[in-house]
This record gives structure tokens, sequence and C-alpha cells, in this order.
RNA sequence: GCACCAGUAGCUUAGCUGGAUAAAGUAUUCGGCUACGAACCGAAAGACCGGGGGUUCGAAUCCCUCCUGGUGCACCA
């Protein structure tokens, strides 16, 4: 496809003299449509060229060598250029693309870079709650946009199955396990143990004694101990797997902390051979106070036992030599930010490779928070993911019973619609943002939700099947689509796959969700303003056309967030 | 106390590598189904872009400072 911006920015360079890469950066889309497709800020240039940007203006109008078939007309404006874009040229690459290439990518932009998301990563015997939805939802979104770009992707679910908690968890399966059935709801059990134990712990000294010799005996292999971890970890993972299910999360790997356990050995001689590993209060640490970081990073704690720092690191060197991966990001909340920032400093003192220290990215997002304040496990304060996506679902099946109520198998896209609006929920604005869970806001399937990209998704499948004949490529009339309604959808499409790119630039999915909005509210416009199947059969077929195009884009880019579109609803 | 993040319409947000009149949704009021799906479209109203300084031809955007909220700050993960 023409790259308009690199095409005006060449001309400008030819035209001036400066290098055309950093013109094409100047250029930017007006926001107000009459001012032309894209605008040239000619005040960036007045002080190099110690000219008057009016003056500059002219001379770059005069002499710039227009190619007709892609720049229509350039204005002068104030200090803005202009430029008028060929519209047909743009309508039919864009279809001529989408016809040929369904998936309209064609960036070879990740082939053969390997890239590894690390999301979801619950801790086991403990319940899934909203709060780790952000983790699964984001990171299935950016593994799914990777991949469609071509990156060798790697999806790892790093389980939190590993510590003190454990002993306390088999110390209190010891005490009350027997008043427990685990067959059904593991999770819920085990839960309720951890927190009788809890507080066990917390009023005798001698019960915590046990929980720290549980542990011990669980790292050296004791057979009791290590049976009873594989059965919560079982357990925890099968009732995990129900969630994923319906959101339709996968991972190349399930492979939780307990593994990186046995390989920690290494980070500690690696960092002790290079004298960085010192002796503080007790803990052997690495310094990072010349870096900027006043925390030092714990490396063994005092009873010499590994910590979670260690744990990271050593799957660092793993993930290195494993999958030889140009970039790792982690995607937790921003809580975790200082842990980041350490055990990244740290990975530059293992003589690895600066390609893989120079890869590793957290990705942080923000905190979920119910009106009665902070989620907490431990308090029995939080929305299970599974009564929330139980709620939705249920919603969405009492919205069809009431506009669709023939509609055949309701239950499964109530299923796809509950669980779209909750997916979209977690991904339609900034990660960075702190949410605040309001069910009311959930249950509203209106405005820019999931529930109306896949609307408007269901629109074009209704238009598509009331015409008898799909149209070719060949025989669309181009021209026929010069309205600013069929304008506005198509600079849309042309957009699609720079919006994947930028997603993966700022690892914030939030982008192409928002692209889905803006496309749905272009062709809904479009939809109300102009009858599509008319008599006249070159308009029906371009509007056909675009409809079709559309379809095709809002499905897939829904897919890429992880959002299953049904084609009725 | 130190560090990081956030603060934009009643509410939820977009815009933040500086650019033309700050953009949506929601809630409120009004209009549109004898056109292909009204979970829709259109309109009205709603903003000292947290406050104050500065840099610049130009600041929601960059710098300084203050205020508010959140998070982190050593043997939990």
């Amino acid at each position: 496809m023409v790259n308009f911006k690199e095409e005006i920015a060449k001309e400008i360079a030819n035209s001036v003299n400066l290098n055309w890469t950093d013109l094409e950066t100047y250029i930017e889309i007006p926001k107000n449509l009459d001012n032309g497709d894209y605008s040239f800020p000619v005040f960036k240039l007045a002080k190099e060229l110690k000219k008057a940007p009016q003056i500059i203006a002219n001379e770059i109008k005069q002499t710039i060598k227009i190619n007709e078939d892609i720049i229509k007309k350039v204005d002068i404006v104030g200090g803005y250029l202009n430029f008028y874009i060929n519209k047909d040229i743009i309508t039919k690459q864009v279809l001529e693309t989408i016809e040929n290439n369904p998936k309209f990518i064609n960036s070879q932009i990740g082939k053969g870079k390997t890239v590894l998301v690390e999301y979801s990563s619950p801790n086991i015997a403990k319940p899934f709650h909203i709060g780790h939805l952000k983790t699964t939802v984001i990171g299935g979104a950016l593994y799914n946009i990777y991949k469609a770009l071509g990156y060798n992707t790697v999806g790892i679910n790093y389980l939190g199955d590993y510590g003190t908690q454990f002993g306390k968890l088999i110390e209190g399966y010891k005490l009350f396990g027997n008043e427990y059935d685990l067959t059904e709801d593991a999770i819920d059990k085990l839960a309720d143990i951890y927190m009788r134990i809890n507080n066990l712990c917390k009023e005798d000294e001698s019960v915590l004694n046990n929980a720290r010799e549980n542990f011990k005996l669980l790292e050296q292999g004791d057979e009791y101990c290590v049976k009873l971890w594989k059965e919560f970890k079982e357990l925890s993972l099968k009732e995990f797997q129900k969630i994923y299910d319906l959101l339709g999360s996968k991972f190349d790997f399930i492979t939780g902390e307990a593994f990186f356990a046995t390989k920690t050995e290494e980070v500690v001689d690696i960092l002790k051979s290079k004298g960085k590993l010192v002796k503080s209060e007790g803990a052997m640490v690495v310094d990072l106070a010349d870096k900027g970081i006043d925390t030092p990073c714990i490396i063994l704690k005092s009873d010499g036992s590994t910590i979670y720092a260690t744990r990271d690191l050593a799957s660092i060197l793993y993930r290195a030599r494993t999958y030889n991966y140009d970039k790792s990001i982690y995607i937790t909340s921003y809580e975790q930010n200082l842990h980041f920032k350490q055990i990244f400093e740290v990975a530059k003192l293992l003589g690895l490779d600066e390609k893989y220290t120079d890869g590793l990215e957290h990705v942080p997002y923000g905190f979920v928070r119910l009106p009665t304040g902070k989620m907490s496990t431990r308090l029995g304060n939080f929305v299970k993911v599974e009564t929330l996506l139980n709620d939705t679902i249920e919603q969405a099946y009492k919205i069809i019973e009431e506009k669709n109520p023939d509609l055949e198998d309701k239950q499964e896209v109530a299923k796809k619609v509950g669980i779209g609006a909750v997916i979209f929920n977690d991904l339609a604005t900034s990660r960075i943002k702190d949410e605040i869970f309001d069910i009311n806001e959930m249950l509203n399937f209106q405005g820019e939700t999931g529930p109306y990209i896949q609307y408007t998704y269901v629109r074009t499948k209704s238009v598509i099947e009331k015409v008898d004949a799909i149209p070719k490529f060949k025989d669309i009339k181009i021209e026929k689509l010069n309205d600013e309604y069929s304008q506005k959808i198509i600079k849309l499409l042309y957009n699609f796959e720079n919006t994947l790119i930028q997603v993966t630039e700022k690892n914030e999915p939030s982008i192409l969700a928002r692209f889905l909005i803006d496309l749905s509210k272009a062709y809904s416009s479009f939809y109300n303003e102009n009858k599509i199947i008319v008599e006249d059969e070159e308009i029906r077929n371009a509007r056909i056309y675009l409809t079709i195009a559309v379809g095709k884009i809002l499905k897939q880019g829904a897919e890429l967030l992880g959002i299953q579109m049904p084609n009725k609803m």
C-alpha cells in the first residue's frame, strides 16, 4: 500500500533539501477533515531555514512535484501545508489488500523474532478473582497480536506454586483436612483452610514453625509433603482451566516458580564469583544504590534459602538459553514495579548477552478495587471471575430473550456476548489506570462496549446474508465510495496494521480496543446514512464490498483481543 | 520521609514523541424504526485539561513547584 506520509515527506524533502525521515515525523493527520488528509506544520522548519513559515510554505507549494495519483491538492492554511489525497487510490488499495490478504497484515516486522509473554500467573490454592483477570486478558491480547505480526510468540503462565505459604497450607490440611471434601470447589476449600491456618499461625508460634518445617520438607522432597503439594496444584489447575476455557486463554508453557527453585544455585554462584553478593542485615544481597535503586535486591534470606527474586533471575537465565528471546515481557500489577526494576538490574550481572537483558520489560497495569475497598483473599473481600462471567452471561441471555427470542443457540451467543463484555472492559482503557469495579457498569451493554462491536459485526453479517450475489473486487466501482462515511471507514481500515504495531510498541492493547470502537462507530453511521442494498448495482456492490471488509477487520481485531464474534445476537 | 504512577465534562475515559475550534461513551433532554437488526443513529446541554509558575510562534501534552489519590520502599509473591 502507498505510504502517504512517506510520499509527502519525500516530496517536501526534495523541495527544501532536508532529510525526509525527519520530515515524516512532523506530518500529522488533521482533526478537522476540512484541513485535508495530511498536514505539514511549516513552523517546524522556520528556525532551520531562517525564513518565515509563510514564505517556506509558498516555496514548497511551488516547487513540490505532485503526483496526481497520490495527492490531489495542496493548500496553505496559516502555517500549515494541507494535503488532500486521492481518495480512489486509498480506497482501491485498502479493499484490494483485504481481498488478497484476509488477515490484512503485510508487515514482516516480527519475522525471526521471539517474544515471551509471561501472564496470568495465579497463585495456586487461591481463588481466581477479578484481580487476576487483567493480566490474563492483557497478556492474552498481546500474545495474539505479537503472533499476528509474525513474531514467534511464547506464552508462559508462571504459577505461584512455591514458598512458605504451602508449608502453611500443608499444616492446615494436616489439622483440618478431614473436615473438607476436596472433590468439589477445591480452591474455595483450600482457601478456607489457608485462612484458618494463617490466623492460627499468628496466634501460635509453634504452628508457624511447623509450617516452615513443612516447606523445608517439601523442598527436600519429603514424600508426604510433595504428594499433597502436587494434589493442591492439580486441583487448582483444574479449576483455573475452567476459567481459561471460558476466556479462551492459551499458554505454551505452564511453568511455576517451583520449576526454577532447583535452578537458583547458578544465579548465586555467578553473583558470588563476580563479588556482587554482599552480606547485609544477615541476608545476601546485591546492592543497587549506584543504579539509583535504594533498596538492595535480596538473593538469599538470612536462613540461606532463596526468595522469589532469585527464582525470577533463574528463570531469566533459563529463558535466554531455552528460547533465545528478543523480548520478554512480564504482565503484572504495578505493585511489582520495584521488584522488576531490581531483578532487571541484577540480570545485567549474570553475564548474559545484552540482547537478553535489553529485551526484558515489565508491563504494569492498575489495581482493581471493589467499592468496598481493596480486594483481599485473606479477608474474603473479592469477586470471583467465575461469578462475574456467570452474571454477564446471564445478563446477555436476558437481553437476547427480550430482543431476539427466536434466536437459535441463545446460550452459546450469550456466552460470547457476556464474556466479550468482560474482556473488552479490561482492555478498553489504558492498562495503567486503576479501576473501581462496578458490576452495573459491566452489565450495561450500550455504548463503547464489547457487545457494541459484536452488534456492529452482526449487522454486517446480516446485510451480506440479504444479498444473493457477493460482488467480486474487480467489479467494484471504487469512486462510488467517495462519500464522507465510506471514506472515514476506508481511512480506519488503512490504519489497522499500524494500530497493531502501535499496540506492540507500547504493549497497550487498549489502542486496538479503541480502534474497534472507532471502526464500529464509523460503520454504524455509514449504515444509518447510506442504504446499502439499493437498486443501483454499482453503488450496491461497492457498499456491500465495504461492508464485507469492515466485517472481516472487526472480527479479526476482536479475536486478537480474545473476543469471540457471534454471527447473530 | 524517599521513589514511581495517576488527576481532562456529574460519572468512565481518549488525546500526552508540543500544533489548527480539547474528542467520545454514560447519565439528562429532544428527534429518528411501513430502509438492510433501535444492543443503533442524530442533536442539545455539559470542561479555568488539579492549582501556580516557566520554556515556546504555539502547552492538556515539556520543565519546576505545590495539592489530592494510589503504589512501593529488605528477608511474602
